[in-house]
DNA sequence: ACGACGTACTCACCACGTAT
DNA sequence: ATACGTGGTGAGTACGTCGT
């Protein structure tokens, strides 16, 4: 029988050449599933004699942890999205790579976005990370449509606002003052003897570090 | 009592089989 | 044709067992 005249549900059921799987290197170890879990979350909780088994196996069938399978049973993806308002704008990189930097070393994958400054895009880019399962969100500034911050507590998901800080903020943030740096600036200006000022500001739709500046 | 380890269950989703 | 139920997927983990 040709490849064509084979049904189609009977091709499905073919199956590929697959991954080496944790119950593989489990069984190719003589050790249990948990074993092989346990070495790979903290590998001093498994005996020596298991432990250099596990390895031995793992380098044997080159083994890779399957990340979604790990999501599904942990129910944590190691994923944090981050949404900024422009990619199109270098004064985000360094923030995302140095975020990205951090994220990596504590076990972590960033997922960027981008809102083009729009709440509405934010939202809709907001339940697209949801959807993927990140364990938490990064947002740009303090300035988001509150129904984003119903969602995140509805499905209790951690966020941060970043780029600016408040004091007296509902929301978790970290940065600085744009209305006080502002301030020190102007007030700088005026010291050294200028009266007359020309600013050339950012767009202030829906983004209060260029309107606190501008304030 | 405690560390090492295994069993059984769990998760969300999909393919597939069966009933209507 | 459609709806529904079942089993399989891969890895984490709560809990129980065993040996020292």
């Amino acid at each position: 029988m040709s490849e064509e005249t084979i049904p189609k549900r009977k091709r499905l059921q073919k199956k590929p050449l697959r991954a080496p799987t944790l119950n593989d290197v489990a069984e190719h170890a003589g050790v249990s599933t948990a074993t092989v879990s346990r070495y790979h979350s903290n590998a001093e909780l498994v005996g020596e004699e298991r432990r250099r088994r596990v390895e031995a196996s793992i380098a044997t069938l080159e083994y890779i942890p399957h990340g979604a399978a790990q999501a599904l049973a942990s129910k944590r993806s190691r994923t944090i999205g981050a949404i900024v308002p422009t990619l199109d704008n270098a004064i985000f990189a360094r923030g995302i790579q140095a975020f990205q930097q951090r994220l990596q070393n504590a076990g972590y994958t960033l997922f960027i976005a981008s809102s083009n400054y729009s709440h509405d895009e934010e939202r809709t880019q907001a339940e697209t990370l949801i959807a993927r399962g990140v364990d938490g969100v990064m947002l740009i500034g303090l300035d988001h449509h509150d129904q984003l911050f119903e969602r995140f507590r509805q499905k209790q998901l951690p966020y941060i606002n970043t780029w600016s800080f408040r004091s007296d903020s509902d929301h978790p943030c970290i940065g600085f003052n744009n209305f006080d740096a502002a301030v020190r600036l102007t007030t700088y200006l005026l010291d050294i003897g200028h009266i007359r000022f020309g600013i050339i500001a950012g767009i202030t739709r829906n983004n209060d570090r260029a309107h606190d500046r501008l304030q």
